[in-house]
DNA sequence: CAAATAAAGATTGTATACAATTTTACCATT
DNA sequence: AATGGTAAAATTGTATACAATCTTTATTTG
């Protein structure tokens, strides 16, 4: 758990065919490729993948248990997919969560995992310098992964990386202001300066006011 | 979904044999009848339940998904299980997410789903003095279940019945009071009296009280 | 011509068979 | 007796086959 793997670009290699497939539908759901209502016919993504039904199967009933499709007995797999609605319901869930999420971070956090998000920090700060754009939100990613797992709430963690991954697939149209990669940097640098303070209050509302904000840069 | 089924003690019939699977298998992991890091062989559940490793495959698949249990390739199932800890974790996450829960759901509920929390709670009252501990903590599952419901968000729902299912099976030592039955009902009916008077920040209130009582019956 | 019905086709649910991998047991060697 | 290696057994991963169910199409009937 415990790594920079996300600076990596191809840690995905390490992945099963299975788990490949099974990720590749669900980003297919939430990109909106596949359409809320659509029905998914086993046969059709065996010849997709190159797999049997057995395999097919396990993966349809892993994507219904995540909810993001819905099996009906005999008729088949149904795409639930994520609405506009549903969206705006996760910003409002991460709102909630996100602050809590930080103060028991503050007051939870190992050395290790502090110097590892120093050192994440350092990376932001040189990959706003040079503006590289997809580098830049996959780090966002990794610190606040970091911070999830600081909190050492098992069941905040899984929350919050469900609805990032979510966040991240979802058809979303952000408005990206002017200094778009400045200004994350800063609401990031809130929340990481209340970690050098220790300071747990400050924190929350650091995280409130970055959470806040990501919701505000949605169309 | 709007309906009083959860009166009915025998609704787990509309379940196919997978689906009751599933749930014993869970539930055996929560009660602790499967040991955590313990291997679960297929062929056994095939013994258990009379199917063949295929159906019981995709139950695996499912509670792999849901983190009850690990999935390890060519090595099978391993017990994730839950610890005195994740308990804590889930209390914690309850009485974060719930009183904001009330909050939605009494600024967003339905005239309909009004009736029936109304009803629920009418109930409640009932079941109180014939002092039936079963069938009061059956209603008051289905009285929590009408407001997750009325919050009208899907996340918030989902993550407040998970944790209920977890609550529920989880080897809980509760410490029943001398008035268990009129003390939650009591907490209960100030949640109730807020959702009447059409006070957000009333039933936040109760809602965060009722959540930190339940915390603290456990041992 | 519309509606109802029956048959054919398509799709899902389950069982079984076989291949790939891991675990266990046994034996030889030091 | 402890260690290492090899073969057998057990277990998992996948493919295929068949049964059950649903959907579609064609046909019949009013």
């Amino acid at each position: 758990m415990l790594s920079l793997d996300f600076l990596n670009n191809d840690y995905e290699d390490t992945k099963s065919p299975a788990q490949k497939a099974e990720e590749y539908i669900a980003i297919d759901i939430l990109t909106g490729n596949l359409r809320r209502g659509q029905r998914i016919v086993e046969q059709d993504l065996c010849e997709k993948f190159g797999m049997s039904r057995t395999p097919v199967r396990e993966i349809l009933g892993r994507l219904a248990a995540s909810g993001l499709i819905e099996l009906i007995p005999n008729r088949g797999a149904f795409v639930v997919g994520i609405t506009e609605r549903d969206v705006d319901d996760i910003f409002y869930m991460k709102s909630l969560l996100y602050p809590q999420c930080v103060k028991w971070a503050i007051e939870r956090i190992t050395k290790d995992e502090y110097e590892m998000l120093e050192e994440t920090f350092a990376f932001m700060e040189f990959y706003t310098a040079t503006e590289d754009l997809e580098k830049m939100q996959k780090i966002n990613r990794g610190f606040e992964a970091i911070i999830y797992n600081a909190s050492h709430n098992t069941e905040m963690e899984s929350a919050l990386l469900k609805y990032d991954f979510i966040i991240r697939y979802a058809n979303l149209d952000i408005k990206y202001p002017l200094n778009y990669l400045t200004t994350v940097l800063e609401e990031h640098r809130a929340i990481f300066e209340a970690f050098r303070a220790r300071n747990p209050e400050a924190g929350a509302e650091a995280a409130q006011i970055h959470a806040f904000k990501s919701m505000m840069r949605r169309k």
